[in-house]
DNA sequence: CGGATTTGACCGGCGC
DNA sequence: GCGCCGGTCAAATCCG
């Protein structure tokens, strides 16, 4: 139920990319000296309205490391076959099979997207991102890379920033009649990001629902812009279902208002819970929801701080985006990674219907392992964890998994706006 | 009281 | 043509 799986507080009650600002140049850059990933992490905002910017990201000292590191592990990288070994999908349908012979861009449609969210389907090598991503991570948890090895190699998927997801978008006919077909071939910025980092995000989302999805033990959330009346822009949240810690999100539509410098004054009128932990959970269907029922949500900015704003923050530049892309209009909002870009190019190679449909999009990001750790302690379980949740196959919203991702979210919100004295 | 969330119902695209 | 399933609507409810 929203008790538990209360994303929306997530997505909407976290201050602005700006406030982790202040997280990474005070707390990541003491860790730069010996941990590439931290140098990533202490990338700043050039302006405070385009917390999506990089500039720090082509200064060549970095941008040497980042070659280094790249070239370090494109060994770890699937080539061009996708392969079935990562408990997906043991048995590929001849569907999947001819999917996998088409690689889809990170940027597509809902078809090609639902296609990959399947259980069944693995993307092959170059086109999806995220899920690749997926699987990578767990081939490298097999290979027992350690953790900052694998930051750094999940990173680099990001080093591709975008300016807004949801304002980089191309236009859309917001006032168009609702057509599934037209939804069908609206252009769509997937990108996988952790639970902290769904609050990467100036926008104000209200949740108009959510779906429990074929083949997830985790619903969909569907939010709307709630900054503006009318806006179009859309977004959905999945957790992976591989990556327990991931969350897909999906951005749809395009704002059709300015970015909000700061939060909209609505996002702070968002419901703030804090249920009690792990209130849980339909015991009826816990078999295949293994891991949907992560305990009681605490979507309270209240709560995260009290864990105290002072809390070290170790920067965890755990997000993904994803994302070719091949929209010259957008160039000059991305940075440009050699082996991303032969990626990018052979991915037009494969598929020049969707030209340009590719987008980028890199929330800067940081997460506490402390806060996390202290909310495991005030009761609530990590992803992963729990009995699961009775989904309804049929339509209609429906028991949400219990994930609380909002909690570390608002905590890393909140912390940061402690630290700039938000 | 206004706005956000929940959730059952409905619609329509799409695969078979 | 049919059924499945994802996406959206909207009434009820919740909350500040």
């Amino acid at each position: 139920m929203a008790e538990d799986w209360d994303l929306h507080a997530v997505v909407r009650s976290c201050k602005s990319a700006t406030t982790k600002k202040t997280i990474t140049t005070t707390t990541a850059t003491a860790a730069a000296a010996e941990d590439p990933l931290a140098r990533l992490a202490s990338l700043t905002f050039e302006d405070e309205n385009d917390p999506f910017s990089f500039p720090h990201l082509a200064e060549p000292p970095r941008a040497t490391a980042f070659q280094e590191l790249q070239e370090f592990c494109k060994s770890f990288f699937p080539t061009t076959t996708a392969t079935s070994s990562h408990g997906i999908n043991p048995n590929p349908s001849l569907s999947d099979i001819q999917r996998r012979r088409h690689p889809v861009r990170l940027t597509t449609t809902s078809s090609s997207i639902r296609s990959h969210f399947k259980p069944g389907s693995s993307s092959s090598s170059t086109g999806f991102v995220g899920i690749q991503d997926q699987q990578r991570r767990q081939q490298q948890q097999q290979q027992n890379l350690p953790y900052q090895q694998r930051q750094v190699l999940h990173q680099q998927e990001f080093q591709r920033p975008q300016a807004s997801p949801a304002m980089s978008l191309p236009t859309m006919q917001s006032q168009a009649p609702r057509s599934r077909k037209r939804k069908s071939q609206q252009k769509r910025t997937v990108c996988h990001v952790t639970a902290a980092n769904l609050s990467a995000d100036v926008w104000a989302w209200r949740k108009y629902g959510q779906k429990p999805i074929k083949g997830s033990p985790y619903p969909r959330n569907y939010y709307r812009c709630s900054s503006s009346k009318g806006c179009s822009a859309r977004k959905q949240v999945e957790r992976s279902n591989v990556d327990a810690n991931m969350f897909i999100v999906t951005y749809t539509g395009e704002h059709t208002h300015p970015r909000p410098t700061h939060r909209n004054s609505l996002a702070g009128s968002t419901r703030n819970k804090c249920s009690v932990p792990n209130k849980s959970i339909d015991k009826d269907n816990s078999a295949s929801q293994s891991t949907a029922n992560i305990n009681g949500s605490c979507s309270s900015p209240q709560s995260a701080t009290s864990l105290s704003p002072t809390t070290p923050l170790t920067v965890q530049t755990d997000e993904e985006a994803i994302i070719a892309n091949k929209n010259s209009n957008e160039e000059e909002n991305k940075i440009m990674i050699d082996g991303n870009d032969k990626e990018s190019e052979e991915m037009a190679d494969d598929d020049d219907d969707d030209e340009d449909d590719d987008e980028i999009l890199i929330p800067n990001m940081a997460m506490s392992q402390d806060i996390f750790m202290g909310l495991q302690e005030l009761g609530y379980s990590s992803p992963g964890g729990g009995s699961g949740d009775n989904f309804s196959d049929g339509g209609g919203a429906n028991s949400g998994s219990s994930w609380p991702p909002c909690c570390s979210a608002a905590a890393i919100a909140t912390t940061g706006a402690a630290v700039n004295g938000c």
